[in-house]
DNA sequence: TGTACATCAGTGAACGCGCGTTCACTGATGTAC
DNA sequence: TGTACATCAGTGAACGCGCGTTCACTGATGTAC
């Protein structure tokens, strides 16, 4: 294997962009997140990525895509087969800990003003309702499961959002947990 | 009164640029909102609105301010004095309404990665927990209401940003009513 | 096995852009005497 | 009532910045014969 640092061709630029972006992501918040930055920390000229992103916005796209198949993962393993309420306040606790975890991954994933006709955004969305139906359907089965699943989305997303955002305070983890446990549970049927 | 287009003092230059900013963030979402443009769209010299504002957070809060100001009268004006659930879910409607009616207001409120030490945030805060806890009392009063104004707060903001970011359609506002009135119907003490 | 050549993945200079902010300034206003 | 002067609210030129994107290019790779 030749030294990366002295090859012309990268191998894997695609792969070496994402990456840089999450970590931009993670130091500096979304407004470190540029082509220029991504291309500098991967060690590219400024125009490499374009071999690979048609982009900024299909950049931002992948990191997005990448966020929910993480997420995802988070939340299965947090509960893979919830059979109670309080099993879905462990996923949903799951899920806000996940936001308060990769801030700025979250909201490139939520809070972007992104196309919201891309493809990869709608099969994510796809993706996250089908789950939500199934846990809601196994956990709440005498519940209506639509209604079960979107109230329950918005209830922990709106949890996330307001933590992310300052207006609850999220300096105590357990106190975070416990007012999810408190929400999930006043969550009828 | 003498013509506001000839004169060399603006007179109320700090409304004007809030007003601006406002129409700014109507026309065109949080990006078209700089100060210059807002300068612009005031008929006064790019640097004329720092005799008003420190810098941009500042103005930003500004607008802030009023958007409190705003979602609060309209809360007020959907359901006066809340004393059932049902009257409960028309607030939740109203609020959801309101980021629906302006998105990028709504983000300025809630979403920018601002200072949230200033006074104006914190104030505001405070006063929408107060009004919470408030309404909750009055239209549950056998419930936690530490715990249910919180889980309401949650359950109506995630409704907001979910649909504000395409994740729920928003296309039709009875659907969206809908789904408000089912998730705070399933809310129980 | 060697060579010609198409294709691919990089480079680096350059473009135009709008931004936030500073600075020294000037025109208008209002107040003290 | 008139005037001197301090204060206030604007101007306009200039700064440096990083950005996204384009372009013509070149070095490396892999495939057909």
């Amino acid at each position: 294997m030749p030294q990366p640092s002295t090859r012309y061709h990268h191998g894997n630029l695609r792969e070496a962009c994402l990456t840089a972006a999450r970590e931009l992501l993670e130091e500096g918040g979304n407004s470190e997140l540029s082509l220029r930055a991504v291309a500098r920390r991967a060690g590219v000229s400024a125009t490499a990525p374009y071999r690979h992103f048609a982009d900024r916005e299909a950049l931002l796209s992948g990191v997005a895509a990448e966020g929910y198949l993480e997420l995802a993962a988070t939340l299965a393993a947090a509960q893979p087969s919830p059979s109670t309420p309080e099993d879905l306040a462990d996923i949903g606790i799951a899920y806000v800990r996940f936001a308060l975890d990769h801030p700025a991954l979250f909201r490139v994933m939520f809070a972007e003003p992104c196309d919201p006709t891309s493809p990869e955004r709608v099969a994510a969305t796809t993706a996250i309702n089908e789950y939500l139906h199934r846990i809601v359907r196994q956990a709440l089965p005498d519940s209506d499961t639509d209604s079960m699943a979107t109230t329950l989305w918005a209830l922990v997303h709106g949890m996330a959002f307001l933590h992310l955002d300052g207006k609850f305070d999220s300096s105590a983890p357990d106190a975070v947990a416990g007012k999810i446990h408190a929400a999930v549970r006043s969550l009828r049927a």
